[in-house]
RNA sequence: GGUGGAGUGGCCGAGAGGCGAGGCAGCGGCCUGCAAAGCCGUAUACACGGGUUCGAAUCCCGUCUCCACCUCCA
């Protein structure tokens, strides 16, 4: 059983080839760092991180190039609105995408181009199309791809030509486009804008236009032709349109599969920053342990729509502390397993056929749920040697999902954490006084104990082996 | 107008011709001093109307509703 992909190009389920055996480049559309990163953002990165994490569990070396573009219209818009330097504004919320990634267990990239440090590439790359005829200069720092020169232009979104509105890609003054589909590949100097924000070019001074940077950097790093690109489903048109274009047109093969993940949405509409109504991942992060929101977003196939709502997180929160509390408890039975068994588990043939099956993560926790009800029954019976097989394999899977409960991201650090040892000791003196209560019956002062706990976001839990406590997964909510 | 997606039980969410994925919530039971956790059990589900078939949520025809992209967007 092989990999299959959702190809959007395509518009169909493929078997994945990759160009090189063995080898996988992916490229990603990252963040526009105009603002900080909201809900839908971070989801866009999890649904390629597990892509990613897949790839390399079933033996692929993995490039992952995931981009950020640190110049455009609305960068200069915004920084000159808050009165602080553009690139200062871009460096910011740039830091505000990294921290929302490494919150929420997102591996890093490979490497992470920013578009102005790639100007040269740009150029040459639009040098080339100018040179052959698929672009023109329109004016001084204006230069445009033009689409008839490229007969397969729609190709990659099904499109005819003559059947696309109008763009509003309103040409600078003095600039003619030969044709209203023609989109900028570099843009000159708006009035008011600082000299920080264009660079010399042969075609006069500019700045980037934001689809020849992904097609610059894609080549820089990934090659001619490579074998994954990525993005939101609203980057199809016109932005991965006009990127395959420019590249065919530059003689390159580009991206051999499309993947395109769906949205979160809030009452069936899109968050978006046009819209005003993304949900900040900081804010998020506030009130929800971050692995309750890794699970959330994880949980969906990723090409399906996120609708998020109070309930999304709640129920990631219910699950998250099955999974996490089976774990604690086995470890606690048998000992932990070490990293390296948990990465070269054998996983069950359910979670690698649903997996392989264009990343069917649903399907895959189904498996995940029915190992975690086995592992729990055997903890009950005291079989050891199934809740440890059971520990390892559930931790296998969901380290491919980046949510392995004591992996390196989530794995609680109690035992060497100041905070934490001096936390477990005050709770432990908590514990051991309720224990002498009930030992002597006295269950108003043992049930007081334990609701004193609960209401400070501790949960105690009776056993035969007596107490144990954890920390809710989320606020109760009143 | 062009292109594409979606309607599944109280909720979330897979599946895509034939033993009712899985989760959450609920209900019953076991366990518990009581809980919690866990385990066991528990469902008149597939937008609507036709059709094909031994058999359709899954295929075909038609209808309705919702959403998105075609302007910046993950």
């Amino acid at each position: 059983m092989t990999l299959r992909l959702f190809d959007s190009a395509t518009r169909a389920v493929r078997d994945f080839v990759p160009l090189v055996e063995g080898r996988v480049g992916i490229y990603l559309c990252g963040a526009t760092v105009q603002a900080p990163p909201h809900v839908g953002h971070v989801r866009s990165s999890i649904a390629f991180d597990v892509l990613v994490r897949w790839l390399r569990r079933t033996g692929y070396q993995v490039t992952m190039i995931r981009n950020v573009t640190d110049i455009d219209d609305k960068i200069l818009a915004k920084a000159a609105d808050a009165g602080v330097p553009w690139w200062a504004w871009a460096m910011a919320n740039e830091r505000a995408f990294t921290a929302a990634y490494d919150a929420l267990g997102v591996l890093p990239p490979d490497y992470e181009p920013r578009a102005t440090g790639h100007v040269p590439a740009m150029v040459e790359l639009m040098t080339q199309l100018v040179d052959t005829g698929h672009a023109y200069r329109s004016g001084p720092g204006d230069v445009y791809f033009d689409v008839r020169s490229y007969p397969a232009y729609g190709a990659l979104t099904n499109q005819r030509l003559d059947d696309i509105v109008e763009t509003s890609d309103e040409p600078a003054d003095g600039a003619d486009k030969h044709d209203p589909h023609d989109f900028a590949l570099w843009k000159s100097p708006k009035p008011g804008e600082p000299d920080t924000a264009a660079w010399e070019t042969p075609f006069g001074r500019g700045r980037p236009g934001w689809h020849l940077e992904c097609s610059a950097m894609a080549r820089r790093y990934l090659g001619d032709s490579f074998d994954i690109h990525g993005g939101g489903l609203d980057l199809r048109f016109p932005h991965h349109e006009n990127e395959l274009a420019q590249s065919r047109a530059a003689g390159y093969g580009f991206a051999r599969y499309w993947l395109h993940n769906g949205w979160v949405t809030q009452g069936g509409a899109k968050m978006s920053k046009s819209l005003g109504n993304g949900l900040l991942v900081s804010a998020v992060l506030a009130q929800t342990p971050a692995a309750v929101v890794r699970y959330a977003l994880t949980a969906v196939q990723y090409r399906s729509m996120l609708e998020w709502t109070d309930g999304t997180l709640a129920e990631a929160a219910a699950t998250w502390d099955r999974l996490s509390g089976f774990v604690a408890r086995a470890a606690e039975k048998v000992g932990a397993a070490d990293a390296a068994a948990v990465a070269s588990a054998e996983l069950p043939a359910d979670f690698v056929a649903a997996m392989d099956d264009d990343l069917n993560v649903p399907a895959a926790l189904a498996v995940v749920h029915e190992v975690l009800r086995a592992g729990n029954s055997a903890l009950a019976r005291g079989d050891d040697e199934a809740v440890q097989a059971a520990m390892v394999e559930l931790r296998g899977m969901l380290d491919v999902l980046g949510l392995d409960p004591a992996g390196e991201q989530w794995g609680s650090a109690r035992s060497d954490d100041r905070e934490a040892r001096a936390l477990d000791a005050l709770v432990g003196a908590e514990l051991a006084a309720r224990a002498q209560a009930r030992a002597a019956k006295d269950f108003a002062t043992s049930d007081a104990i334990r609701d004193r706990l609960g209401a400070a976001g501790i949960v105690v839990e009776d056993s035969k082996d007596g107490a144990r406590w954890t920390l809710a997964a989320r606020d109760e909510e009143s």
